[in-house]
DNA sequence: GTTAGCACTCAACTCGGAAGAGTGCTAACA
DNA sequence: TGTTAGCACTCTTCCGAGTTGAGTGCTAAC
């Protein structure tokens, strides 16, 4: 479609305004390229490469700016041939070494990430629905109140306080407790759904009495699909983008952005969207089906624990930002949380 | 030290400057204000003020606006004659209603703070060291790891994940759980201090082997003072500061102070400082310590567990904002925190 | 196909003047 | 003696005109 010098000259063009964030011209560009032809070749070449879709104009006269085709097609030429720069290795397994945790393993890993890119870096916690049930505990709380307590094998630790019509010893919670587990250890927590959860209140139901309301408890704070979209969202170095050139002149972009951000929903639909097995996502302005962030570009990696894709973790910025430089650096610690979370056995 | 009419007319003059956020001068406060007295009068009564220190020029020939010392009082005189205007009810119980989750009822009530007052609200988490301490769960989690589940008597839940020098199995782990839970139900966290767990840890070695480590690893956990400094903050509402004029003209302002703010260190210092007795804490402009936040005011109220205070929650905003309606509200969100808090164990 | 040259465009900057809000001072008044 | 009207002065803000400079598109020549 595009011939050698017209790549030649979109790559500049794209690598140039990535720095200056300006529009940029025939003129400059020659007095820092040598295309080996003169500005006004150039000019013609700009003049196709408009045309085509790949560069846009701010208004007549003024350089010329990299359109959102402009840079996917640079993404894609430099994943397909792995042009990407190195990445600082800033990023140390330091960070991690003392945490344990997954709630502050993740918030700390955004922050590195956001650090790392000078981007916002956003992050949602495992999908524990992936998970295998390995321990339940029921403990009482108070009166009619018991907080359940499971863990599953990727040493994730969920808790969920509930009501039930009455008061139940220390004991009876531990027969209900090694009754569940003894039938539920070993499953995925996806596979524990209404069906088998109807069966165990049957049987519970014949032992002891009135239980089945912790059955249905238990299966709303954990198993239900709904809950899905309740876990738990991370998002750092937000001032990073008052450095960007393109919010700085307008606050206002900036506002809605970051309005948008703070609606758990919508950012953990960014992190859902398209939840396939694509190891890295990149969704670049007018491709994002969210109105309020098509002037920006996300970039997220799956990570994963014992190879099992859990959550997604990656950044979002102007759509002109270092894609070389962040891409790689995306995945990279989204590779290095993966590790992490699934080296937690060992140790 | 003021007469009455230099009162009035300083308290017309913050009301008029945190309506409009422009200096105020004699004419215009004249024309919306009947002192009884011309314009030419309030000009010398203005000076006069700014004089005190109760009023800054911000050039020759500009209105007035009020320094620190200007609110401060302001502030000291509506909080005397309790010269509050009514909060609005948009507040409401509703919010609280189905969550239980003490991380997320702190991270809701925050949030409504900030819609309330449209300013960045604070939060931090209760401080667990006058917390009781109600039960200890130990379940094996992998090989030599262990995770630790405390809960205390105002619901809060705390796990712990930590390794052990050999494998435990879960009935052992259950018996170091019920020898602790016997000697340390029902003191407060703080009691449990290096001389108590010494004398435990002799006792359980005494007992059981190596398990001198649980111990010490329980005691690092959730007992040592430092973890105070881990204690989880709360922010949100950072989009309300674009609104105010005073950040929207100068973005490096509200980069400034939103750096300091993801410090966690740094807000927990502010929402810990002066942590006595004083239900509302009003610290204005100068009055903070962290020169980042300067030219804000940070107002901040104790909530409480069964009448025992445990944290603080509160906003942050310029020091021009609507202390009439602000502090009102503060100190009404963080009563029904308390109460919702305290009231945990019923229902 | 490439290039040099030229006319044209348009944002950004600068400068000066006018407008407007405000002050401080002085002199008169009750 | 406190209050007021008037006036000169100050300083920011706004606006418009002129200038600059980077850039484009077109044309004609190589």
């Amino acid at each position: 479609m595009l011939n050698s010098r017209q790549w030649t000259i979109l790559e500049a063009i794209i690598r140039e305004y990535i720095l200056t964030a300006e529009p940029v011209g025939s003129r400059t560009l020659t007095r820092r390229y040598d295309f080996g032809v003169s500005a006004a070749t150039v000019r013609n070449e700009m003049s196709d490469l408009e045309e085509l879709g790949f560069l846009e104009q701010p208004y007549t006269s003024a350089g010329r700016v990299p359109s959102d085709l402009g840079y996917r097609t640079f993404v894609d030429t430099i994943l397909k041939y792995n042009n990407l720069s190195g990445i600082s290795k800033e990023a140390n397994n330091h960070f991690f070494s003392k945490r344990i945790q997954i709630h502050d393993l993740i918030k700390e890993t955004t922050k590195m990430l956001s650090q790392l890119t000078h981007c916002i870096s956003l992050g949602v916690a495992p999908n524990f629905q992936n998970t295998i049930f390995q321990h339940l505990q029921l403990i009482p709380l108070a009166e009619r109140k018991v907080i359940a307590i499971l863990v599953t094998d990727t040493g994730m630790v969920h808790n969920q306080i509930f009501s039930i019509p009455v008061t139940l010893e220390r004991k009876e919670l531990s027969q209900i407790s090694d009754f569940l587990n003894d039938k539920l250890r070993g499953r995925a927590l996806h596979e524990i759904d209404t069906v088998l959860m109807q069966k165990l209140e049957v049987e519970l139901v014949n032992r002891y009495d009135i239980l089945s309301d912790v059955v249905k408890a238990l299966y709303d704070g954990f198993f239900k699909e709904v809950n899905q979209k309740l876990q738990e969202t991370f998002l750092d170095g937000t001032t990073y983008m008052m450095d960007k050139p393109e919010f700085t002149s307008d606050i206002n972009k900036l506002k809605l952005v970051m309005n948008a951000l703070e609606q758990r929903e919508l950012l953990y639909d960014i992190l859902k969207q398209n939840d396939n097995d694509s190891k890295i996502l990149i969704t670049i302005g007018q491709e994002n089906s969210q109105k309020e962030i098509q002037d920006c570009s996300i970039i997220s990696a799956i990570y994963t624990v014992n190879r099992r894709p859990v959550g997604r973790i990656g950044i979002l910025g102007p759509t002109r930002m270092e894609y070389g430089k962040i891409i790689p650096t995306v995945q990279y610690v989204a590779n290095l949380l993966s590790e992490v979370l699934s080296k937690e056995d060992e140790d």
